[in-house]
DNA sequence: GAATATTGCTCAGTATGCTGATTATCAGTA
DNA sequence: TACTGATAATCAGCATACTGAGCAATATTC
């Protein structure tokens, strides 16, 4: 049998892992309760005000059944309000409010803290070298996924 | 705001979430229904036979808590037995079974080809390279997740 | 325009992964 | 030996993620 660390499965939920408890604690730190997936749906939402969950979980690549949580803990803490869309009556539109507005800025020194301390052990070349092989792997693994990145679409 | 694509902890939880798809997918194809977790849990039981759940955690790096419930799921599929330590009363011992021996050899060719999958957007020396970054970030910051890895010890 | 297919969202159920607490036991020491 | 601290396992509770199903509404096709 292969060594545990000559499987990228095994090293990808590793480095995950230790990048949840990085962010987690810088952004305890910094006074601020949030999770990393809560943190991208309120700056994804802050930069589409108005997006549906399905347009949201696409840009984000969450599933759909996923989003429902996290958007409700987001409006439970008073960061989103969810409202019925006008133009399509299945959907809702998301706007970040005030309280998310000054959350995202409090936050984002933490945040870029902590993506400096998930990659501690790497030299700035090896950095951008790990940055750029996850995106290369993870493009060509895109469609594998049940939750697969997606372009916002104009409507 | 730094694009997702430049967020080391963004592009972990993306290949962690393909990484587990392809594995899933790869052993269900294969016949087996066995988690990523549950792989790893019982490979090094059958490596370390008799080995009590707390030290099984160190050495893949798993929560303690969360070993409890990945256990009871093998011992229910009939893959492991769990047996109370005659050293310490406190500690449970963990032993593969023969259906545990049969499925591990069974699975290992699926296994195998998902670790390939993952990768599958990479040449040879980018996947090798991917993974020798991998460790030597998560070497770095081993100790900064609640379960980190740990050596197993001699008793 | 009616039948059909698709889409947006939600729900029930299952599996990680964590925090923090509790229980039983063990180990070291006064 | 009694006390103190540490340890193994479990539990309750919460937050991702997923499967599969269902409902309501929209889009498409005939």
């Amino acid at each position: 049998m292969r060594d545990n660390n000559e499987m990228p499965g095994h090293l990808a939920r590793r480095f995950q892992q230790i990048a949840v408890a990085v962010f987690l604690a810088e952004v305890e730190e910094a006074g601020f309760d949030l999770t990393p997936v809560q943190y991208a749906a309120l700056a994804a939402i802050k930069t589409n005000p108005g997006i549906d969950q399905v347009t949201l979980a696409g840009l984000i690549a969450y599933d759909r059944t996923t989003i429902t949580g996290v958007v409700d803990r987001l409006v439970q803490k008073g960061l989103l309000v969810r409202n019925p869309s006008s133009r399509d009556r299945r959907a809702r539109e998301l706007q970040i409010t005030e309280a998310g507005k000054r959350t995202l800025r409090g936050i984002t020194p933490a945040v870029e803290a902590a993506q400096r301390t998930m990659l501690r052990g790497l030299t700035e070349k090896e950095g951008a070298d790990l940055m750029r092989l996850l995106r290369k792997a993870i493009a060509a693994g895109n469609e594998l996924s049940r939750a697969p990145l997606r372009e916002a679409e104009l409507r």
